[in-house]
DNA sequence: CGTATTTCCGACTACATCGCTGGGGTTGCT
DNA sequence: AGCAACCCCAGCGATGTAGTCGGAAATACG
């Protein structure tokens, strides 16, 4: 299942910021905001959760801006996208007590399961990589 | 994530349906809404949608309602999800063109895949088999 | 010290979707 | 004919999503 805006839009950003990371990269929001196309004040809202989160630290005041709190190796997909889409409580309508909804209960845990999975074994590095052979495969291309 | 209302709803039914298959078992809407605690009204459209996938027969009239229109091994939930919960066009926001995103959408496709082997690999037989296993260790509580 | 720059915080709006209800229409058994 | 079931679709309230806005706090710099 898609991720939402917010999810997409703060992965993004960390991507930027793992990218400039062994730099002791600073980004600011409208930096990031213009260069992937985002609405900047709504970027800060996504940046301020992934911060509170632990995931990145800032910097206030001019020259200020935004970096990873750890290495990108040490950032599971996981924990960036709960932190992005949760603080949504009060799951679902308290399931009813039927052993056939039962039985379809859990086989939505098996999916989660696996989902849960793919986002624990993926770390920002990963994605890292995956950007940089894309961009390498681009060069290629071009020449 | 988790399946919509819709979904569950549709997948419970078709469970206490597939129960009776053997039998040629024919119920109605508003038996299995009463069984289940869904309204019926509402599951109506749900298994109305099952029906157009050619998932369900309906049979119309007094002493009417649903059949499965194929024994229930033969049924992959991956379809009846589909069927649920498809007819919602006009795939999200046209994803921005920046490698970033390309690396991020790639993670949802690999996410979306996942999802879609298990729902594949799973039929409405499995399903019946793991209510049947629940209902006779519930059995077995009681003795 | 003052000002400009940046993050921080919370409220607000517009729009879509979800879960559900209701009003008829159609089919077909008896 | 008459009733019992499915059929179609329109609407409604609550909730969530994407995005906007105004202003307060921190801080580099002249």
């Amino acid at each position: 299942m898609a991720f939402s805006a917010k999810t997409e839009y703060g992965l993004v950003s960390l991507l930027e910021l793992a990218a400039i990371h062994p730099q002791g990269g600073v980004l600011q929001v409208a930096e990031i905001a213009s260069r992937q196309g985002i609405p900047d004040r709504y970027l800060e809202q996504m940046l301020t959760s992934l911060r509170r989160g632990g995931i990145l630290l800032s910097i206030r005041g001019p020259r200020g801006g935004y970096q990873l709190a750890r290495p990108p190796a040490e950032i599971r997909i996981a924990e960036v996208v709960a932190c992005l889409e949760g603080e949504v409580g009060s799951r679902g309508s308290a399931a009813r007590q039927s052993p056939e909804f039962e039985v379809i209960g859990g086989l939505q845990e098996r999916l989660e399961q696996a989902r849960q999975a793919i986002l624990e074994g993926t770390s920002l590095q990963d994605l890292l990589d995956d950007r940089d052979l894309r961009l390498k495969s681009q060069v290629m291309y071009f020449i």
